[in-house]
DNA sequence: ACGCCCATTGAATCAAGCG
DNA sequence: CCGCTTGATTCAATGGGCG
């Protein structure tokens, strides 16, 4: 399969010739079926230059049904398994777009709004301003565990808080809204870069190969090559698509330091208790205590612990002992048990962290 | 037809004992088909009370949307023909409930996001934290010119500007939600008065007839009598519409004044005011005066103001009533009106920082 | 009365690896 | 595929208790 290369032509069969399971994430704006009737003038009277190309003309909404199903069965073949499908769209077609994904077996994992830090006001006054659009993103399977999500870079990113389900980002315009020969907008509805890279950046990684089946203006692309992801786009348009490539030709990819990935809790490599205890860190017959000295355990030279509870002598992992003394289900043992050094109580965690890196295995 | 009741029983058959094209607007809070699977822990252990009640569960998408289009099309008879709909959903059922609106007939006039500002995180951190629900307002049939939209007023009371698509407003929590003998919550998924007070506000006046054939804890119809527009609620379970009928009883409708036809675009006022009347800081209905108690002026609940002043009434902005007051051009209403608790005077410029505090610093 | 600390809670489709 | 073990993971708001 061709990687980094803009495919002209029907996206249905653009997809059917491409390799089952073959991309890691697919990024979908499909024509939004506005059903605009006459045109808008602002109050000034000036004419509202809106989106009445033929590629967003559907005969009825069974029409615009078929589309969709179509579409979304055949960019669902080359989804690798733990692959997730991004789509916008706005009221006008996004609730048909998300019904035919669940009734094709997609989960949803969220529906994202980008609220649009400066919308175009509603000038008759007879609605609210719509200042947002919808995205939804979705595994290909229910039950799909495997999916990438940057939890952590995310979270260390937005002021060590869980990155919400609704993001602020202005609107694609200034330079780098992409102008024709005639300094007019060259695509009607050109995403914000801003938009891409978060969806990119939350859901892929450096390398990944990223699908566009409604390619555009390139913004997908753009940004996917500036983040060191593969990309594959599908353009109908000739015009759009020698846009697109002239777009992305003139990216230049950031450094691969910039995007190489933080190091994570989750993706450590595991260091057993017992470890410790082998390697000196810890000393069998040791005591442990949990944060406030309650709970006691003595280190056992096997890497379990002994902890007497409710009368009773018990054995086992860090884990199940940490559980038991607290009387609950389960427990994160790393930081339940804390070692004595120098009249100061420690997680053990912080043990576990110094021989990750005497083993030189990062995770800090 | 008996208004300002709560119908017990089926809300399919209780649509279709009413009469046609009765009422002015519906709010509708479906079941949400969660389709939860095991239980979920935070991170301290405990236990996530989850809704698992047998009113959420179906068997498969078709028999959600069988029910969807059967309360839909019973709902649609009954609403006049220039009536607005408004459906509250998450991710789990509203694209297919916005599909079947489409379907039926309906006409999307927007789609509005319900930005929770203390929504519960994503515990295991493999999600966006879901941090809104999507409303769909709708007219019965396209080409409605004639709903309900109280542009002017909405706008005055939002800076002066066009009132946007998404809406940042809290939970439920604390003393508004309703609690059973137990002091558990009576109802798992009760929604904000602000919520609805906005969206009664938005497209509806006093003395329409607002239905809820999803009543639950009686929200709409608790903000529907507090706003002096007449309510049709249908609920299922007697338990949780014993609950409502105790909590509208309990409701207070506020002055008459505080909710007159709003004012002309002339008179819109031009600050938030509106904010502190919708959070509760300031209560409809409640007297402004000037720093010496001279001047006097109502609350309304859309965040005008009403006052009297050279034997004539008018009503508008906190500025324009302000410099009316005064006999002067212009005026600053936000340290010329002052408000009175315990006995002393407090320029309602406090209770907007006080908000703006409360909000991190109007900063979004 | 006021501030600080702690416990509780909210429409949630919420794990991954190894044997 | 099943079952067991390991161990990773939360934000804003409310309200009560205490000093």
């Amino acid at each position: 399969m061709a990687l980094d290369v803009i495919h002209v032509g029907d996206c249905i069969a653009a997809l059917e010739a491409m390799p089952p399971a073959s991309v890691d994430i697919v990024f979908a704006d499909p024509p939004y079926n506005l059903q605009l009737q006459g045109e808008l003038k602002r109050p000034d009277e000036s004419r509202v230059d809106a989106v009445d190309d033929a590629w967003d003309q559907f005969e009825s909404f069974a029409a615009y049904d078929a589309f969709t199903r179509s579409w979304l069965a055949a960019v669902r073949r080359v989804m690798k398994p733990n692959a997730t499908l991004w789509v916008i769209g706005s009221y006008h077609n996004i609730f048909r777009v998300g019904a035919a994904m669940q009734d094709q077996g997609f989960w949803i994992l969220n529906d994202v709004i980008w609220r649009k830090a400066n919308p175009m006001p509603n000038f008759r006054g007879r609605r609210f301003t719509n200042a947002h659009e919808t995205l939804i993103w979705a595994a290909r399977d229910p039950g799909a565990k495997g999916y990438v999500f940057n939890y952590e870079a995310l979270k260390g990113g937005n002021e060590d808080v869980q990155v919400r389900s609704d993001w602020l980002i202005p609107l694609c315009t200034g330079n780098e809204r992409l102008k024709d020969a005639d300094g007019r907008k060259a695509h009607p509805t050109q995403k914000p870069e801003a938009l891409l890279a978060r969806i990119l950046l939350s859901a892929s990684r450096p390398g990944d190969v990223v699908l566009d089946p409604f390619l555009g203006s390139g913004t997908s692309a753009a940004v996917a090559k500036r983040l060191r992801r593969r990309f594959v786009g599908i353009e109908r348009d000739p015009f759009y698509a020698a846009a697109a490539t002239r777009r992305i030709a003139a990216i230049e990819p950031l450094p691969e330091a910039a995007l190489a990935a933080p190091p994570s809790a989750r993706e450590a490599p595991r260091v057993a208790f017992a470890a410790l205890v082998e390697r000196g860190l810890v000393t069998p017959g040791a005591e442990l205590t949990d944060a406030k000295g309650r709970a006691r355990a003595v280190v056992r030279a096997d890497g379990t612990i002994a902890i007497v509870a409710n009368n009773t002598p018990a054995v086992g992992s860090i884990h199940r002992m940490g559980a038991l003394a607290q009387g609950s289900e389960a427990c994160n043992g790393w930081t339940f048990w804390h070692v004595e050094q120098e009249g100061r109580r420690h997680p053990i965690d912080q043990l576990r962290a110094r021989l990750r890196a005497e083993l030189g295995l990062g995770g800090e």
